[in-house]
DNA sequence: GGGTAAATAGGTAGTTGTACCTATTTACAA
DNA sequence: TTGTAAATAGGTACAACTACCTATTTACCC
């Protein structure tokens, strides 16, 4: 019985070249394939497959939120993100979320099937530029933890902010849309811009389509 | 003898995807590879491709310039660009440069090698829509031309100038790196908000990216 | 219970961005 | 040559953002 995969991805050409790939192993089988976040939650409400492959950014639901959703419909449920961007933060969540495969679309065509045989087997994988920087971190933490500014992950509220920020809300228009005050909206944003180390607008933008919080 | 492609894009998965596609198609063949647009011009300069498969945000040097140049050296060279989004700018850019093929991402996959086969034909293959609104804006632009605001292209300066607002530069910073005066910059920017019909640095960031004036 | 993190809200200054204006020089096309 | 678009530069006023502060409430962990 072959290993049954999801595809879930927003662009066509994308998931059909990935579908034309992984059709060349003769023990792996495309199931079925979402275009967005809320479709592959629907597909793991009604089907039962092996391995779900989520693009990290997509359009309605994002590739984490819908992972999280996929992974609660049943622990069987083994998620792989695809990725464009290395990011520190978004690792960091994909992994806090107990997902196991984490590809970057840079890397090369066969690492998708070494991740897919690998997470079929409950184990982890990830890209090379990835597992580095989480082995680095690992050593980091042991070491010398004195005095260390950790980089903080946002919080739940910092995210939906920093979204409404990208998506061209003024602070004003930020706290009117989540009712609350304009003094506490600008708090945030102080705290994204220190957590992310910057002090401009226009970072704040890129970190949030970097990390897939939007999408353009 | 096959119809013999070159494809370039920054993400290997993407390439290789789309070369399984192509590959199985008998007549069509790719020859060569690139992650970015430097590295597809130099294959145009040292090799003999029949098409150019493009992907419109790359690093180094992007898709259109690299359209561009590869077009110059030869004019035998026919490109097809791939591209995430359906923007009317970007397009304009393209027909412009003398491109005849212009395929979005979120289509299916045959569309590429219709677009294959069309374009060595020399004729035009635009996904369906995008046709759909070049034909509608060439309607539009036959029946009432009276008192109608064109939507403006940018300048090349004003390119340049969004890209730097996009990649974090201060007003101040853009006219000291361009050794322009701060009014000058503050000029350009507001032209460009007007071309854009915003008045938010947040839309020109988001603009600048989806034309892959600059990456994230 | 005490400590900590997060979300809330306020003040005050200074910087940066946006909305209006005007005006000159250059280049290219009708 | 006259017109137009683009790049240049300036003025003034107001809006938005950023950098510092302080402080309360809630929730959760040790």
């Amino acid at each position: 019985m072959p290993i049954e995969v999801v595809l879930a991805d927003d662009h066509a050409i994308v998931r059909q070249g990935l579908g034309a790939v992984i059709s060349q192993e003769h023990d792996i089988k495309v199931i079925a394939e979402a275009s967005n976040g809320k479709e592959v939650v629907d597909i793991a409400r009604n089907s039962s497959a092996d391995i779900f492959i989520i693009d990290i950014t997509m359009p309605v639901l994002n590739g984490l939120e819908a992972s999280s959703q996929i992974m609660q419909i049943s622990p069987e449920n083994k998620v792989i993100i695809l990725s464009m961007h290395d990011n520190r933060a978004f690792i960091e969540r994909a992994l806090g979320l107990g997902i196991k495969g984490y590809v970057l679309k840079d890397s090369a065509a066969d690492e998708i099937i070494q991740a897919i045989r690998a997470v079929y087997k409950n184990e982890y994988f990830l890209s090379p530029r990835i597992s580095n920087f989480v082995i680095q971190d690992y050593i980091d933490s042991r070491g010398k933890k004195i005095g260390e500014k950790k980089i903080m992950s946002l919080t739940e509220r910092e995210r939906e902010i920093i979204q409404l920020i990208a998506e061209g809300y003024t602070n004003k228009e930020v706290a009117t849309h989540l009712k609350i005050s304009l003094k506490t909206a600008l708090a945030h944003r102080n705290n994204i811009m220190q957590k992310l180390g910057t002090h401009r607008q226009a970072d704040l933008i890129r970190y949030a389509l970097k990390e897939g919080i939007t999408t353009i």
